[in-house]
DNA sequence: ATCCCTATTTATAAAAA
DNA sequence: TTTTTTATAAATAGGGA
């Protein structure tokens, strides 16, 4: 617990703003002032109620990405701004071009990933934010929730109803054929038929409109 | 020239990080950080040899960008992405009638109100207990949900659902106008102008309202 | 990579131009 | 809207775990 004597530390250095060739302190450095960036694109966000989108690769080619209400809403809101109107990636298949082409596809997933990353970092966080000091999740205040996170909110209600109407399903199958004595909790075989006949034919796969930023908030 | 005595002034003071309400003092700071912001993307890049963009715009719609090498080169590598936008999922169509039976069972004796609340507090007890160890409540393992808990559990995600369905509309019916580009080169805010009076009304999503008073248990 | 710590360097909130 | 001036709040370089 005793501290030596003397300056525990020279304190911040000033330092120039150039290149800086040593690469354990350039990741280091790198690392810290990737969060401050960050943390002041959060701040310029929330006191001016700004859009903010930061994409950031390192040299080592790995890809950081931070956007409030996220990336990629910013990024998308931006593109036809100058005219960047990429194709979406199909599934092509390319020739066996040059080794380039693939590693600047797998830099892209980097960065895809690192954009997703960034967003369910954000779309958690808030989320987390609506259920605060609220004993059950399915308490949460969803009013607090805004066009970032309610589609993930959204998705996340849609996966845990397919979960329920399996486990429904597997629920009743167990049950024994036509017996002729009534189990203790008929409620919930009730429940899991209503679920299951109110589960209409649709193929669910028509999506009104795939493109522009909009979202289809149905469940 | 004489400096008037006392302090000139008060200096910086801290803020908290929260809405500016203030337009005026809103508009200054997004000005300063917003300055500041594009400084530390910089001086990030050339420390550290980083590509990286940063993008932001105003409340008032008014977009800003600054990139290294070039706004345009950092967000190609993201390119791809945008095309492949998460998929919405398709719409059911609510079901019938069956009010609830349950509800009814609420409204009975004092005693059965009592031996129900005992019997949330075991089932909420449960529910946490399928969602322990994990990061999210929508990971809760439902699988491990029995006969006792599911209803609530359903009950729990119809009600989050209409919430959701609630506040999406709320948000959908506040779209803002589009925006100008504000660069460094004039130019290009010329043509980022032009491109922006030939984009096309901002599109209004349709939501199915929600169904009052209806307990059926389909998601 | 992340967190802590300290001593400094920077970024900025206010106010006025 | 950007700039200047002050006085102070924040960010962060260097070093260690």
């Amino acid at each position: 617990m005793v501290r030596p004597r003397g300056r525990p530390s020279l304190g911040r250095q000033r330092i120039e703003i150039r290149p800086i060739e040593d690469s354990e302190r350039r990741q280091v450095t790198f690392s810290k002032r990737r969060a401050g960036l960050f943390k002041k694109a959060s701040e310029l966000s929330t006191l001016c109620g700004a859009a903010v989108a930061v994409v950031a690769f390192s040299k080592a080619g790995n890809a950081f990405a931070f956007g409030e209400p996220s990336v990629d809403a910013v990024l998308s809101r931006f593109a036809p701004l100058h005219g960047a109107a990429p194709a979406p990636a199909g599934g092509d298949d390319p020739g066996p071009e040059e080794l380039g082409a693939l590693r600047q596809a797998a830099e892209q997933t980097k960065a895809q990933v690192a954009a997703e990353q960034a967003r369910m970092r954000d779309v958690a966080e808030k989320i987390a934010r609506a259920q605060a000091g609220r004993q059950f999740w399915w308490e949460a205040d969803v009013e607090a929730l805004g066009e970032a996170e309610l589609p993930e909110f959204a998705r996340a209600l849609e996966r845990l109803r397919d979960s329920v109407r399996r486990h429904a399903n597997t629920l009743l199958s167990a049950t024994p054929p036509p017996p002729q004595l009534q189990l203790q909790a008929p409620s919930v075989r009730r429940h899991a038929n209503t679920l299951l006949s109110a589960t209409p034919p649709p193929p669910q796969l028509q999506l009104p409109a795939p493109e522009l930023n909009v979202w289809d908030y149905s469940l």
